[in-house]
Formats: structure tokens, sequence, C-alpha cells
DNA sequence: AATTGACGATACCAATTGGTATCTTAGCGT
DNA sequence: ACGCTAAGATACCAATTGGTATCGTCAATT
């Protein structure tokens, strides 16, 4: 009946999800406990103190996040169809009970300003591993004659996101898909605008 | 000796900048009284309890950002110059010590995800604001023959929007100008896009 | 000059925080 | 069947939280 591997998945899982809603500071260990059933000597057992909670929460969300957008890209098979993997992705965010509470990354980054090196140090990674994606892909676009070789590929990753991640931020806010949306719809025009004409 | 317009103003100013900072809920109020000099008692005489003080320094915050940006908009003439206004307030967010912190309109947004009801509808206020200053200024573009009078108004002020927060977020997570200046560039080739040709 | 009322300091409060020490108990190897 | 080890529950800790009650003091009005 005793699964330590189990409850300390079940920890994070629990936690990750009170981080990212919550935020990390608001979120006290005994709403950990509460959310889990479990005791403060279980998580204290698993856990060598709240934060490497937090960085361990971070790391699963973070995990999450880029296997199910790597996935998403890998499944398609040319430039056009793997951006609309990544818009669809974002997409999802909003519905996703898998992330509620938005981007992890969007949220980390905002409240891991100056107070919290750790976490700061994950969302630079997590902002690293996301642009990269899309700059990969951009650049093999390239490769594949699909995307105008004088394109700047790292300008226009970056362009992507940010604009998506403010899209989020809109959408979180105002509680409906309008923000994202547009920000996606934009950003169908940018790829059509780099997408090398036949 | 005693002006208490003035301790208000004090516990405001410097309680706007460690929420903006720190964030609300991770700011204490002794971490106000060490920053002011002050003590609990003048802070309670002044404010009814925490939220109505964090409740007026985002106020504050905010009526700082837009009468700031609303004079640089103002002092420009046409729409192109309007448009390079907006964008330097926002470039100028990076370094102004005013705005320690960042946006206080992104900060917000994404802490007062579901706890903080009070603060979430300011954010929102907020956001419109943002946004409908972006409209107006595009509708008078068009009004004025310098935007296609086919643009979508709304649309590209929530584009605007978004891409530039978004570029925020990634310009303070990584420490430097780049994500914000990408975004920037870009919001260039769109102003661009929009205009009339003559 | 005395009175008064607001201003701000001091001292306190219960509740909660992250964290630890200790105890019980489950389950594996022998 | 019996220990042994580690998983997790219980009970505690000092420090900090937001908030209040009280106290002194400054300054304007009378």
């Amino acid at each position: 009946m005793r699964d330590p591997q189990a409850t300390k998945d079940r920890i994070l899982i629990a936690s990750a999800k009170l981080f990212n809603t919550q935020g990390y500071k608001a979120t006290s260990i005994s709403d950990i406990t509460k959310s889990t059933g479990l005791t403060k000597g279980a998580i204290y057992r698993h856990f060598i103190n709240k934060e490497d909670l937090e960085k361990q929460a971070l790391k699963s969300l973070s995990n999450l996040m880029f296997t199910s957008l790597r996935k998403r890209i890998k499944e398609a098979y040319n430039f056009h169809d793997k951006m609309e993997a990544v818009f669809g992705f974002f997409e999802n965010y909003l519905k996703s009970p898998l992330f509620q509470g938005g981007c992890p990354l969007l949220n980390v980054a905002i409240e891991a300003d100056d107070a919290h090196p750790v976490l700061k140090e994950q969302a630079q990674e997590m902002l690293i591993s996301l642009r990269s994606s899309l700059s990969t892909l951009i650049q093999n676009g390239i490769n594949n004659n699909q995307v105008n070789e004088d394109t700047n590929v790292n300008f226009y990753a970056s362009v992507f996101v940010s604009t998506l991640e403010g899209g989020i931020m809109m959408s979180k806010l105002e509680g409906n898909g309008t923000g994202l949306r547009h920000a996606i719809t934009h950003l169908r025009q940018v790829t059509q605008f780099i997408t090398r004409k036949t």
C-alpha cells in the first residue's frame, strides 16, 4: 500500500497546480497538505525545504509543457503545420486543466523577479527552450525552402514568444480567448509573411 | 512638521515600489515600515487594511503609468510619431526607476489570477485603458488618412498590447533589452504595414 | 495658555508561516 | 515470526503575519 514515489509525485502534481494558480510564495505548505491529504511529515521527507519543492514542481511543469509542445511539433511535417501546432498548443493553454493558472513560464517569470534567484534561473532556461524551439523550427523551414532564406531566425522566434505570452496574459486576465486569438491570428499573418512563395 | 497627506503619499510610493518588485502578497506590512521608516500605527491610520493599501498603491501606479503615456502620445502630432511615443514609453520601462519591477499591469495581471478579485478588477481596467489608448490612436490615424481605412482597429490594438507586454516579460527575465527591442522593431514593421501609402 | 483631536509610536494579539523532533507503523529481508 | 528501515503522522518550535488597543505628542482653535 505504501509507494513513496507515488506520494512524491502526488505532492509534486498538487503543489505544481497550486504554485501555478496561486503563486509560489503565496502557496503555503499547509495549502499543499490540505490539497494532498498528506501531512507535513510526508512532504518534508521527500523535499528538503519549500524551495526544493518549488524547484522540482516547476521542473515538472516545465517537462509537462515542453514534452507536450515538442510532441505536437514533431507530429507535423512542414513549416506551416508545425507553426499551427505551436499555435494550437498555446490556444489549448486556456482550457487545458493540465495548466490551470496559465503559462508556467509566464507566471514564474513575473513572480521570480528579484527575490527568488533559483526559480528565476529555471524560468530563464524555460524561455531559452521555448525560443530555441521556435528558432530551430524557423531554421528548418529555411533549410527546407519553406521559409525565406533572409529571415532573421532569432528575431522572429523572439517576436513569436513575446506575442504569444502577452496574448496569454490578456486572455487570462479578461477571462476570454480574444487577446490570445488576436495574437495568434496576427502570428499566422507573420508566418505567411516569412513563408517562401512558390 | 506634521503632514498627514505627505506621509500617506510616502507610504503609497514606498509600498507601490515594493508591490511592483516583490509582489503584493509577498510584501508584508513590516517591509513597508522598514522602507518608510514609519510604524504600523501610521500605516493603519491612513489605510483600513492591507488590501486597501494594495488597491490605492496600484491605483497610483496606474495613474503614473497612464499620465506619462498619455502625455507622450499627446506631444506627438501624427500617427507615426504617436506610435513612436508609445514604443518609447515601453522602452523606457526597463531603465526607468519610476517603474522598478517592470510593467505594473503585467505584474498585477499575473499575480491577481484567482485569489485577489479586487486587484484583478483594477488590472482589467488598466488593460482596457491601455488597449483603448491604442485603439483611439489607430482610429485617429484612419480618420486623418494616415492609416489604411480597412484596418481592424481593435485587432491591432490587441496585438500591440500583447506583443509589448510579452516583450517586457522577456526583457525583465533575461536582464537585457533584446526581447522588448525585437518586439518593438516588429511592431514598427506592423505600424508601417497599416500605414497608408501616399 | 489651555483644550482638543488627529497623528503616529508602542505594545500587544491570535493565527499562520516554514521547519524539526519524535513517534508509530507498514512492509521487506531474513 | 521477527527485526530493521524508512514512510508518514503528530506534536511541537520560533518567527512572522495582518490587525488592534492604547498611549504620547504635536499643532490648530478657542
